[in-house]
DNA sequence: AAGCATTCGTTGCAACTGCAACAAAAATGC
DNA sequence: GCATTTTTGTTGCAGTTGCAACGAATGCTT
């Protein structure tokens, strides 16, 4: 006669904040990247990093990494993929020769001339769908991330 | 005399909702995975794959996959590590021998018995820290979820 | 019952990731 | 001015991921 286990603690993965938000940005995110991975081959973390040049011009590696949520290394090598593709072009910063300079080469704004309206398109239609549950969302995951890191 | 390039469509990468919700999950999700994978060893895919484990008995890799938000692969490979680690085990179905009967091995229980009480720890400090915008958040997250795929 | 299609799970491959170590440049301290 | 520390960015390595192809078992059609 053999023992039943003890039982484990009741635990809900259905209800469990983390893996509902990992679930909803996966879900959010890919309907989008599916799209400009289809069309333009780029990944998210490029994705990033392209649009932080398209709205912020020249920056650093560290510039993208403080306000981008990436890793330096992330970043490094998004961009080393970028710039093999011809979307974005480095050069040294003459003041602080640590520095690196980031800019869209003219491939790369005319792809983001692209991009950048899909993505506009992309959240006006969860806006949409999701309705007042939209602002809900959003009025949480504003207090969560400024009560998070 | 060269030309300015024409400007780039305005984008708020930070409010776009499919970033936002990646660094949210990213964040929430990496407090507790930092705990366990330091006290245990395991990673995300594996502990998604242990708590349903833990609540549901016996399942196959199928099972999991449609319930956990996970490719089959993810779940195949999880459990091959759960294997090596003595965690689960794993034998045929007899009624249908393509499929695979995950269970529980004593050390995996015991291992969930203090993993379980630290996640709804988590969940709970979540809660609170976040107050009526917790609230906002899942109302907003249930649409969300309820209306992509 | 035989052939074809589908389901289930695994795996080879190439790409990607996370970590820690590293080199180069700049800032700081003495 | 020289040595030490800090900042910036890259990379080697090992492990992981995503995709597509695959074999085995079952279901379906005729």
């Amino acid at each position: 006669m053999s023992e039943d286990p003890p039982p484990l603690p009741e635990f809900d993965l259905y209800g469990f904040t983390p893996y509902r938000l990992a679930v909803a940005a996966k879900r959010t995110s890919e309907e989008l990247a599916r799209q400009y991975r289809a069309r333009f081959g780029i990944s998210i973390p490029e994705w990033r990093v392209l649009v932080h040049l398209a709205h912020s011009g020249k920056v650093s590696v560290r510039d993208i990494e403080a306000r981008v949520a990436m890793e330096k290394y992330e970043v490094s090598r998004a961009a080393k993929r970028l710039r093999e593709a011809g979307l974005i072009e480095s050069r040294e910063n003459p003041e602080d020769r640590r520095l690196v300079l980031l800019t869209l080469t003219p491939a790369g704004r005319a792809m983001m001339a692209d991009l950048l309206p899909m993505a506009r398109a992309h959240q006006k239609a969860l806006e949409e769908r999701l309705g007042t549950a939209f602002r809900q969302l959003e009025a949480g995951l504003e207090e969560l991330l400024k009560h998070t890191k």
